[in-house]
DNA sequence: GCCAACGTTGGC
DNA sequence: GCCAACGTTGGC
């Protein structure tokens, strides 16, 4: 490496978990295609997270919600970082957003590669029981937002608990 | 379908 | 800036 050149800030990759009601996309459905844009997110706290914190090479877990079997189901990785979502200036979308200006959008996407789906299901209320995952903002009251950091070792337990 | 807990919008 | 009304999320 040249002399003086300014080392890239590193930092590790991070992990996530990440909302999806199967009946608009599940766990089979990223499986068959591999891989996925990750969008339609209209909440700014979660767009602010996908634009600043979220890279190429995170790991996030896979979670349906509003489903029969509520819970973690699998494993995704980041591929490509924060960009702009399209849907928001399609018309015939319901995610259209009127007030995005095409050269200031509000909306990001990022997509996903399949990693793994995981054996079994794990149930919220499986998640809700351990002791452990008492602070995973998943299970604090309140919290809506569908893409959410981990800490390694949380993703860790509960991909362990899927097997 | 119900509803709690938010977030957003818009009048003032 | 306040806050009521409305919309959304998502578990149950």
């Amino acid at each position: 490496m040249k002399k003086g050149t300014p080392t890239p800030p590193k930092r590790g990759t991070r992990y996530w978990l990440m909302k999806s009601e199967p009946a608009e996309f599940s766990i089979d459905d990223l499986k068959k295609q591999k891989r996925a844009r990750w969008g339609d997110i209209r909440n700014y706290q979660v767009r602010n997270m996908l634009r600043d914190e979220m890279q190429v090479g995170d790991y996030a877990l896979f979670y349906h919600s509003n489903a029969e079997a509520i819970g973690v189901v699998g494993e995704m990785r980041i591929i490509q970082s924060a960009y702009t979502d399209p849907t928001q200036f399609d018309s015939h979308s319901k995610y259209f957003d009127a007030q995005s200006q095409a050269n200031n959008p509000r909306w990001l996407a990022v997509n996903v590669q399949f990693v793994s789906k995981l054996p079994r299901i794990v149930n919220l209320s499986m998640i809700k029981q351990l002791a452990q995952f008492k602070n995973l903002p998943l299970v604090q009251k309140g919290n809506r937002l569908s893409v959410m950091p981990l800490s390694p070792q949380n993703y860790e337990a509960l991909v362990s608990l899927g097997q």
